[in-house]
DNA sequence: GTTATTTGACCCGC
DNA sequence: GCGGGTCAAATAAC
């Protein structure tokens, strides 16, 4: 538990002095990827090649987007040479754009409400693919991108040919993770497909891979895979707590509020009972810190059958140190229609899930 | 039984 | 009102 972190007290341009050099680094593996990705090579194995490559940008993508989180990084990013097959990074589409493709949604549709006056918004990562399909293969959605996707809504877009296709991670409701994607068809060449990610995975689905490819361990996540299956004795449904749980913590951040800098948390956890969770976390003291959920959703829904509840809530121990106790709690219900309210372990928390994103915590000590 | 897709309804921001 | 994004009931697939 005595997680002192490590780095949080460097000089701020020594810190920044690092990123930068980082970023370079990561932008100068993105361009060779890049390269690479245009030379040609045989139909055999150009398929698969092509689902490395996009998997090498899409790393790449990712580590820069985590750098830019705060407003430095300038924007060198794209170089873009309007080429098939490249990777076109966007912060946040201009209102002007009318390259290609229509309809330049900006809903950033905020996770994070903003009830306090001026607060930090964090907009989610958004980034886009353009991908041509090979002239034999995949007659719809292109190639796989080694997540599963499962399709919730498609859309006639104005001004575009083909319809668009709304995806997200299939693992949403199990582990919550918010990751979805759009696919559309280009109007003129009907071999690209222009495929939009917004946010990044946070559940620990192996990216499942074509044969006669070791499985390279690291997907494009932020969360380590699950310690070596810690619950062989568990029920299959209490390991889904657990997932949840620890999908949770991994999600827990602290911001301080001064600078904006972020720390992570990375607090333990410990599973007790069948119900109840408990992590802890602990972070230096801050002068007006918010703990925020950063990857949590908590999903009210199964299929039919069953309805599921989950609650979690937290308070700050004693004043010492800034030590926060979060629990978290499950309950089944029958189905949607019915949906009685639910005793939690917790208490009742059935309004909890208009915004289970923030918190906000003074020093002082208490969730609201 | 379960999970995925289809498709009109619904919601929300402009 | 309109357009884009999501939900969810019906349906398909397994």
């Amino acid at each position: 538990m005595a997680h002192h972190h490590h780095h949080h007290a460097a000089s701020s341009s020594e810190w920044e002095h690092k990123c930068g050099g980082l970023a370079a680094e990561l932008t100068a593996g993105r361009e060779v990827a890049k390269q690479l990705q245009l030379i040609p090579s045989s139909s055999e194995q150009a398929a698969t090649r092509e689902v490395l490559v996009q998997k090498i940008l899409a790393s790449y993508e990712n580590a820069l987007s985590m750098l830019s989180t705060p407003r430095m990084m300038p924007a060198q990013h794209h170089h873009d040479d309007g080429d098939i097959g490249t990777v076109v990074m966007m912060k946040s589409s201009p209102p002007g754009t009318r390259s290609g493709s229509p309809g330049s949604e900006d809903s950033d549709h905020d996770l994070f409400k903003d009830t306090t006056s001026s607060r930090k918004r964090k907009s989610i990562p958004r980034w886009t693919h353009q991908v041509r399909v090979g002239p034999g293969m995949g007659l719809e959605g292109p190639l796989d991108d080694g997540f599963s996707w499962r399709k919730y809504g498609q859309k006639d877009i104005l001004g575009a040919k083909y319809p668009r296709g709304y995806y997200r991670c299939t693992l949403r409701n199990v582990q919550g993770c918010l990751a979805t994607k759009q696919v559309q068809r280009s109007d003129d060449d009907s071999t690209v497909f222009e495929i939009t990610y917004r946010g990044r995975h946070t559940c620990t689905q192996s990216q499942s891979q074509s044969p006669s490819t070791s499985s390279s361990p690291a997907p494009n996540n932020t969360v380590p895979p699950p310690p070596s299956e810690p619950a062989m004795t568990l029920a299959a449904d209490d390991r889904q707590h657990e997932q949840l749980l620890l999908n949770f913590r991994n999600g827990l951040n602290v911001v301080v509020t001064d600078d904006g800098s972020e720390f992570d948390c990375s607090p333990p956890t410990t599973a007790t009972a069948a119900s109840t969770y408990a992590g802890s976390l602990f972070f230096p003291p801050p002068q007006d810190a918010t703990v925020m959920m950063t990857s949590f959703s908590a999903p009210t829904s199964s299929t039919y059958s069953s309805v599921y509840h989950h609650s979690f809530s937290g308070a700050a121990s004693s004043s010492s140190n800034e030590n926060v106790n979060i629990s978290y709690g499950r309950e089944q219900s029958t189905t949607a229609a019915a949906a009685p309210p639910v005793d939690f372990p917790f208490g009742n928390m059935d309004h909890l899930f208009d915004d289970p994103t923030t918190f906000t915590f003074d020093n002082s000590g208490f969730f609201s």
